[in-house]
DNA sequence: ATCCAGGCTCCTG
DNA sequence: CAGGAGCATGGA
């Protein structure tokens, strides 16, 4: 059964900048990106769905079609796809303030130069940005996104559509019951294990609760993340930031923000977390967004070769 | 081969 | 409390 609801993101919004951003994010591999759409399928309400988004309208005028399917689609699922998607793509958040601190320095300017047509993206839920986050722990976002797929391969299931199939990311019960040896196997390392099959047997038992979290002020929040075994303050900053849409979260320690903005202000070398934090006073308030836009630098310079 | 990847835990001093 | 080893693998 299928249904669709038009939304209406804050104006101006470019969906096809969004597209092309989630073409070459390492962590989008459960999305599936044609020309104009975006296809993904997860679980709403206890319901494996798939929803398809394309635009129907322009830049100026922006208006998402969001056609969803499930065995059954009653108003309250249709509704919460609807806030699912309109949380993903942040199009109720009006980046004005945002873009006014972007224009007041010059380099900073540049690397956030779109966003006044495309916002940041949320990773689909706090527990895949989670898993995201341990995974990609000190190694490289290709290598990451390999493991993140051994993990879908090992534990997840299948939606299938007319015949065709969609990976929907396991749930922490299912994460939970891979045998270690499973993954360590497939390339994952002893910690990382750990790390992975504990955190998601805390989400089964109830000790890790995203919604509790979600109330918190971003620091008591990082706190409890951090009493996990494999979650630091990098790892529980890119869940509020990615996960939870935290729009100040600053991960100062991370190496790629170091390095892009080593680069930017030609330092010759990556920025300290100390000159991370510095620099990031101008982005009072949007600090979570800068990293967005940072990160994304890195992505587009290896996009260029 | 060597160094570095969108780090964390545990152990020293 | 700061600093460093070990973890495991892939890409440049």
């Amino acid at each position: 059964m299928t249904r669709e609801i038009e939304l209406s993101p804050v104006a101006p919004y470019d969906f096809m900048a969004a597209l092309a951003y989630l073409r070459g994010a390492h962590w989008a591999i459960l999305e599936r990106m044609t020309e104009t759409a975006y296809l993904r399928a997860l679980h709403l309400l206890g319901q494996a769905v798939l929803l398809e988004l394309r635009s129907e309208g322009t830049p100026a005028q922006p208006r998402l079609a969001l056609r969803v399917t499930a065995a059954a689609v009653d108003d309250a699922l249709l509704a919460a796809a609807a806030a699912h998607i309109r949380r993903v793509f942040t199009l109720d958040v009006d980046p004005t303030p945002f873009l006014a601190l972007a224009a007041r320095e010059p380099i900073f300017g540049a690397v956030a130069q779109d966003a006044a047509l495309f916002r940041p993206i949320i990773i689909a839920s706090p527990y895949e940005a989670l898993l995201w986050a341990i995974i990609g722990q000190q190694i490289n976002t290709t290598f990451a996104a390999t493991l993140k797929r051994v993990l879908v391969e090992l534990a997840g299931h299948t939606l299938v559509i007319d015949d065709e199939g969609f990976p929907l990311l396991p749930t922490p019960a299912e994460v939970a019951q891979i045998v270690p040896a499973a993954l360590r196997a497939r390339q994952f390392s002893g910690q990382k294990t750990a790390y992975v099959l504990g955190v998601s047997a805390a989400i089964v038992a109830g000790t890790l609760d995203f919604a509790q979290l979600a109330a918190l002020p971003a620091e008591d929040a990082i706190t409890a993340l951090m009493q996990h075994k494999g979650i630091g303050r990098w790892t529980a900053e890119c869940v509020l930031m990615r996960g939870l849409g935290a729009v100040d979260v600053l991960p100062a320690g991370d190496v790629g923000l170091r390095a892009a903005i080593g680069r930017a202000y030609a330092l010759g070398r990556h920025a300290s977390e100390t000159e991370v934090r510095e620099r990031a006073t101008a982005w009072a308030g949007w600090r979570g967004w800068a990293t967005f836009y940072w990160w994304r630098s890195l992505q587009l310079a290896r996009a260029m070769g």
